[in-house]
DNA sequence: AAAAGTAATTATGAATTCAATATTAACAGG
DNA sequence: CCTGTTAATATTGAATTCATAATTACTTTT
């Protein structure tokens, strides 16, 4: 059965938002003005405000008491931070796939993994990232684990916004190929145990994380405005 | 330096209603009456309304668009799908620890091991579950990993008020004593690989779930009126 | 009496209004 | 010209109000 879709004003304002700053329209710690969003989307401050508290939870913008919100500013560290959680998750949707996944499951990311493959031999790196992703996702699904998938997709999103891997080395990509060659082998022998192991130490993120090295501006500016939530 | 701790009446309120949820004040399933609880804590609906948007996205209660909101319903299912994911953070925070621990904090979890143990020979089960909680706290904040702490807060909280361990046999006691042991062993050397895994294993989520297999009303109801945030 | 349909009531969704805090601007003194 | 103080402005925090959807109570009909 398929779960009914909320459409709440405060949800969707919270999305548009989280789009715009993964587009960059809103840059890493810029004040986010109430009004100005307000009339941007056309609605009033009352759920505006509801999709500022979300996203704050999310972890996508902070909140500073009487002073509004602004854009979280993506350290180094930061970042780093969230791929070695997101490599732990990768690699615990693996051994949790190996024990639910289905062969008719398998066989689709085997499909998915030939075609990514063709592309990684025509060197079309946009199509060969998208086929990538839906691998991963289908491990995620896989998995059967939702509340894995709510915090791996929360992740992801904080992060999506640096996530653009222009340098792309040959030998990087020659190593994620054969990275995802085993994973695939120990999907269909149901490994657990080794598809666990080599998600975690998938190179995809190390790689990110190396590229992304010289790419955040880490400048750590105003830190005594910094708010945590109590 | 020390943080700001931010204090807005939402997250004054989103607290109170979170304690009211552990302690089992408002039950699972249970409606939540925006009218009730605003005479409860003496705030008007705005403040209300924005704790229990934040309360959805940390997945303690759910919203029914036009319908209110209610207390999550933990299926044992989501409860297991929950340890499992805390099992792997404290896998990661083990591993995260040995490389960023102190001498000074590993002699801190000695001392709290030790401690520990006493409570064990005196068969004081409160006293040692507040240590363990405290060692277990110890190695998560020596991850140096904010992102990690956060999530495992969040799903620490998500399953705290099904968390008391009556049924704990002399057996898994002393298992989960010999755990400890080689935790704090495996720290001591800083075998990260090592205290991944014992974490990883450590029965203490297992048991947990092994117990609570029992103990939760798992009677699967109104699923259609079931709502994803989207 | 049971079921269906309609009116009344209640609760939620969102906009507006009021109050408190912070930011900016103007000004005086050094 | 710079610094510190105070007034004006703008923005945020919270309460209230208005609109809309859902629930309940009450008819009406079979």
């Amino acid at each position: 059965m398929t779960k009914i879709l909320q459409r709440n004003l405060y949800r969707e304002v919270a999305d548009r938002i989280g789009d715009l700053i993964e587009h960059g329209e809103l840059s890493p710690g810029e004040r986010i003005s109430e009004k100005q969003l307000c009339e941007k989307f056309g609605v009033s401050r009352t759920p505006l405000r509801e999709a500022l508290k979300v996203l704050a939870t999310e972890g996508l913008i902070e909140l500073l008491p009487n002073r509004g919100a602004r854009v979280v500013r993506l350290t180094f560290k930061k970042v780093k931070d969230t791929y070695d959680l997101m490599a732990a998750l990768e690699g615990l949707s693996g051994e949790l796939a190996c024990k639910h996944i289905t062969d008719k499951e398998i066989a689709a990311i085997r499909t998915l993994h030939n075609s990514m493959l063709d592309h990684y031999h025509q060197h079309d790196l946009k199509a060969y990232f998208e086929l990538n992703r839906q691998i991963h996702e289908s491990i995620l699904a896989a998995s059967q684990n939702e509340v894995l998938q709510e915090m791996y997709n929360n992740l992801s999103q904080r992060v999506k916004r640096v996530r653009y891997s222009k340098k792309m080395t040959q030998a990087f990509w020659d190593q994620a190929v054969k990275d995802h060659e085993n994973m695939i082998n120990a999907l269909e022998k149901r490994d657990s145990q080794l598809l666990g192991q080599i998600l975690r130490d998938h190179l995809c993120n190390k790689l990110e994380v190396a590229t992304l090295a010289g790419v955040i501006e880490d400048d750590a500016p105003d830190e005594e405005h910094s708010v945590v939530n109590a």
